[in-house]
DNA sequence: GCCAACGTTGGC
DNA sequence: GCCAACGTTGGC
């Protein structure tokens, strides 16, 4: 089982709309390195960190889980979405997703600034200098040592 | 293959 | 709104 975490705008999507979904397509998504990680690194029941990015208080916000493996992201096909790309198509598809369950919300968020303040966690992608990854991957140790800050 | 220009991310 | 860091694009 791996683990990762997972930024998303809460203007645009928060953990309470995953709350009220339950599941969502990781849509949206136009970054290699992290189509790679949902790709060729995700599988049904990983554990995922919601991360709430800027806004007033960025921080992990809540526990959700992949819920299947990687598949075609639609909204790359859509000729009237955000999302779409000219240069992918169906029989190559350029942009792939995995679906995120709703699995519970922290009971106060672990904020950015807690994250950084832990000399432990110096080595998380989330707070290395320069890391904008959207998707990214968490040691074991890292999601026990994170859990145990809630 | 280099690299300048441009666009995006995301904390502050 | 600013701006640093990073990724992508496209001319050469």
């Amino acid at each position: 089982m791996n683990y990762w975490l997972m930024k998303s705008e809460p203007d645009d999507f928060s953990i309470d709309d995953l709350k009220r979904k339950k599941s969502e397509p990781w849509s949206g998504v136009r970054n290699y390195q992290a189509r790679n990680y949902m790709r060729d690194g995700m599988r049904a029941g990983d554990g995922v960190f919601f991360y709430h990015s800027s806004c007033a208080e960025p921080g992990i916000v809540g526990i959700a889980e992949v819920a299947c493996a990687a598949y075609p992201d639609p909204t790359q096909f859509d000729p009237r979405s955000d999302y779409f790309d000219a240069g992918s198509s169906r029989a190559a598809p350029r942009w792939m997703l995995v679906d995120v369950k709703f699995k519970r919300k922290l009971k106060r968020a672990i904020t950015l600034t807690q994250l950084k303040a832990r000399p432990e966690l110096r080595e998380l992608v989330l707070v290395r200098p320069g890391s904008r990854l959207s998707v990214q991957p968490v040691t074991k140790a890292h999601w026990d040592f994170i859990l145990d800050l809630e």
